[in-house]
RNA sequence: GCCGACAUAGCGUAAUUGGUAGCGCAACUGACUUGUAAUCAGUAGGUUGGGGGUUCGAUUCCCUCUGUCGGCACCA
C-alpha cells in the first residue's frame, strides 16, 4: 500500500481531491457548509454540514460524476494570502470557517485561501496546480462524524476518498482494500469455525468453538510457560467484586458507566469485574512482604466484563467479555527500570516467536490539562513518565509519545497494531502505577525496618486472548503455524480400498502427539485436497501405492503446491522441528 | 451511544411496479474406487431476524426491538 501521508505528492493530490469533493458537493447541494478536509493515511475525507440532506449510497456516483466533470474543465488552483479581516469578511456567512479563523493567529500563521473556478476554500495548502491532475480517485465510504471530534457537538457528514496519479495505482489500492477485507478475522473466524456469536447470548459475547479453543489453550500454555520461567506466580480470582472494591481502587469513579450495572445480593452490591488490579492488590496485601521478596509478580488469565458501547464491539477484537493475559508486578522504586525492561523484553520475545513485525510502541502520557481524568500530582507523573522514557531510550526502542492516552493512575507503554479493517488497537500494554498501592495501603518492610509503599507495573503481553487471536488470524490469513493450528495434519488415502489400512496405522501412530484427522470418505483425492486447502490445514498427508510399497509419507504444506516425500522417522522430525521453531 | 446501510436454508446468494420463495456449496441416500483445489444422480432442508401495522394479499411498504456492517465518539 502506498503511504499517502508520507508521500509529498500524494498528500497534495489527496488534499486537492478533498477540495474537488467539496466543490462538487457545493454544486449539487448549494447550502452545504464545510468543516475540514484533511489528508489521512488511507486518502482524504471532508466533513460537511448538509443541513437536512443525508448522503446515501445513490448520491456517491453522482458526486463522483460531478467531480470528474469539474476535473475535466481543468481550472487552475490559485493560492491567495489574505489578512484575518479579509478572511472574516470572505467567510462571514460560514460559521465553520469563522470558527477556524477565530482561532488563527496572524503573527504565527499565514492565512491563505485556494480558489478553483467557482469554489474557494480557506486552506493552508499546498495543492496541485490544476484540478486536471485529479483524475484517478474514488469515494470509498461515508458516515457521520462529530464536529471537532466531540460527541457533545452536532454530527456532520464525512465522505472518505482516495486519489492517485495513475489508474494502476488506484486499482492496486482498491485491490488491497478488498484483500484486507478477505483477511478480516471475523470472516476467517466464521469460515474456519473459530468462534460464533448468538443473539440470545448477546452482543460482544463471542462463543469460542472447538477450533478456537485449541488456539486459545495453546496461547495460554505458551505464555504461562514463559511467565513461570520469569518468576510469575499465577492465581485464580473471582469474576465479580463488590462495588466497594472498585470504589477503593478508584475505578468506580472513572468507569462505572462502562461496567455492567451492579447487582444486589443480600446486603452487598456486586459488579462483574472489568479488570483485575484490585483483586491482585488484595492478593499482595494478604501477607507481609520484605524488601527482599520484591519484585512479586502475580499473573492470571482473567475473564473480565466491560459494557462497551454498542457501536464499538467487533468480532474478537473489541468484546464485552474478554480474557486478559494479566499480571501485576509489585516492585521497589529502585526496581522499576529493570522490571519494566524485562516486560519490554518479554514483549519483543513473544512478537518474535509469532513473527510479528507490524507494530508500534506508543508511550501513553497524561494530559496535564485534564484534571478530571488524571489524579493531580505533577511530581509523581513526571517521575513515572521520565522513568519509562529513560528505559525506552536506553533500550533503543523506536516509539512515539501520545498525550492524554495514559491510564488514570499512570503512564503506559502500549503496543499498537493495525487490524485488517478499522483503526489501530492496543495489543500489549505495560503501565506504571504509583496510585493503586497507596489506595490499597500496600506496603513492604525496607532494610531499615520501615514500611514502604511498593510501585505496581500492570502488564498484559497478549492484551486479551480474544484480541490477540483476532490479530494472529489476520496476520496469518488463517494459515496458522503448526503448533497453533486446530487441526495439524490431515491424512488422505488415494484409494480407500488399497491405502486406508496404511493410513489408519499412520493415524494411530500420530494421534497421541498431534491433532490429526483421517479423511476416509469415498471421495476423489482432488475433492479432499480442496477441502484440506480451504480449511488451511498446515500439513496434508497423501498416501498412495508408492507410499504403501516403500513405507513413506508424502505431504503438502498449506500455501504450497509442492509434495515432499519422507520416511516416517524423517516426517516426525520435520513436524518436531516446525513445532519447536513455532513455524 | 450517534450517523448511515443491511438481515432470505448451516454457508454464499436470487426474486421485475406488493401476488404465498429459486440457485450453488455443505448435509443425507445411492452409484463411482479415485495420485494433489469441486464425479454423477436423487432426497431433505425456509413462520424471508423478532413483534406490530397498512393491504384481499407483505421477502417487498411503514413502525419498533434485536443483531450485523461502515464510520464517529469511547476504550481502565
Amino acid at each position: 500500500m502506498k503511504k499517502i501521508l508520507e508521500d509529498e505528492r500524494l498528500s497534495k493530490l489527496n488534499h486537492s481531491c478533498a477540495h474537488l469533493l467539496a466543490q462538487a458537493i457545493k454544486h449539487l447541494y448549494p447550502d452545504a457548509k464545510f468543516w475540514v478536509g484533511p489528508v489521512i493515511e488511507e486518502g482524504f475525507y471532508y466533513d460537511i454540514d448538509l443541513g437536512d440532506k443525508v448522503i446515501t449510497e445513490e448520491d456517491i456516483p453522482l458526486i463522483e460524476k460531478e467531480m470528474k466533470k469539474i476535473s475535466k474543465d481543468g481550472k487552475r488552483i490559485v493560492r491567495k494570502e489574505i489578512s484575518k479581516e479579509e478572511a472574516e469578511e470572505m467567510f462571514k456567512d460560514d460559521p465553520y470557517k469563522q470558527d477556524l479563523i477565530s482561532r488563527m493567529n496572524e503573527e504565527e500563521t499565514v492565512i491563505s485561501c485556494y480558489t478553483q473556478g467557482d469554489f474557494t476554500d480557506l486552506c493552508r495548502g499546498p495543492h496541485v496546480e490544476t484540478v486536471k491532475e485529479l483524475k484517478y480517485f474514488k469515494l470509498l465510504k461515508f458516515s457521520g462524524a462529530y464536529w471537532k471530534g466531540d460527541a457533545k457537538n452536532k454530527m456532520l457528514q464525512r465522505i472518505y476518498g482516495v486519489c492517485f496519479d495513475t489508474e494502476e495505482d488506484l486499482q492496486e489500492c482498491l485491490k488491497e482494500l478488498e484483500e484486507a477485507a478477505m483477511r478480516d478475522h471475523r470472516k476467517i473466524g466464521k469460515n474456519l469455525n473459530i468462534f460464533m456469536s448468538h443473539d440470545l447470548v448477546g452482543k460482544g459475547m463471542p462463543l469460542w468453538l472447538p477450533n478456537g479453543a485449541v488456539i486459545r489453550k495453546n496461547l495460554e500454555n505458551y505464555i504461562y510457560e514463559k511467565e513461570q520461567k520469569l518468576g510469575y506466580k499465577h492465581v485464580y480470582t473471582p469474576c465479580v467484586g463488590t462495588v466497594d472494591l472498585y470504589k477503593t481502587s478508584g475505578h468506580w469513579d472513572h468507569y462505572k458507566e462502562n461496567m455492567f450495572p451492579s447487582m444486589k445480593v443480600d446486603e452487598e452490591e456486586f459488579v462483574l469485574r472489568p479488570m483485575n488490579c484490585p483483586h491482585h492488590m488484595l492478593v499482595y496485601g494478604n501477607e507481609l512482604h520484605s524488601y527482599r521478596d520484591l519484585p512479586i509478580r502475580i499473573g492470571e488469565f482473567a475473564t473480565d466484563f466491560r459494557y462497551e458501547a454498542s457501536g464499538a464491539v467487533k468480532g474478537l477484537e473489541r468484546v464485552r467479555c474478554m480474557c486478559q493475559n494479566d499480571a501485576h508486578l509489585f516492585v521497589r522504586p529502585d526496581q522499576i527500570g529493570e522490571e519494566f525492561k524485562k516486560v519490554v523484553s518479554l514483549i519483543l520475545d513473544v512478537y518474535n516467536d509469532f513473527g510479528l513485525k507490524n507494530y508500534k510502541f506508543r508511550l501513553s502520557l497524561r494530559d496535564p490539562e485534564d484534571k478530571e481524568k488524571y489524579f493531580d500530582d505533577d511530581e509523581m507523573w513526571n517521575e513515572a513518565e521520565n522513568k519509562l522514557r529513560e528505559v525506552l531510550n536506553e533500550f533503543g526502542i523506536d516509539y512515539y509519545e501520545a498525550i492524554g492516552e495514559a491510564a488514570f493512575y499512570g503512564p503506559k507503554l502500549d503496543v499498537e497494531v493495525k487490524p485488517a479493517v478499522g483503526p489501530e488497537v492496543t495489543l500489549s500494554t505495560c503501565q506504571l502505577d504509583f496510585l493503586l498501592p497507596r489506595r490499597f495501603e500496600l506496603s513492604y518492610i525496607d532494610r531499615d525496618g520501615n514500611k514502604q509503599v511498593p510501585v505496581v507495573l500492570h502488564r498484559a503481553i497478549f492484551g486479551t486472548f480474544d484480541r490477540f487471536t483476532a490479530f494472529i488470524l489476520e496476520e496469518t490469513k488463517g494459515v496458522l503455524p503448526l503448533w497453533l493450528s486446530p487441526t495439524q495434519i490431515n491424512i488422505i488415502p488415494v484409494n480407500n480400498e488399497y491405502h486406508l489400512e496404511y493410513c489408519e496405522k499412520l493415524f494411530e501412530n500420530l494421534k497421541d502427539n498431534y491433532r490429526v484427522e483421517l479423511d476416509d470418505r469415498n471421495e476423489k483425492l482432488g475433492y479432499k485436497m480442496r477441502e484440506s486447502v480451504t480449511r488451511k490445514i498446515p500439513v496434508t498427508v497423501i498416501i498412495g501405492q508408492k507410499e504403501v510399497d516403500n513405507n513413506l509419507v508424502s505431504y503438502r504444506e498449506a500455501g504450497s503446491e509442492e509434495t515432499t516425500t519422507l520416511s516416517y522417522e524423517k516426517f516426525i522430525k520435520y513436524l518436531e522441528d516446525k513445532i519447536s521453531n513455532r513455524k
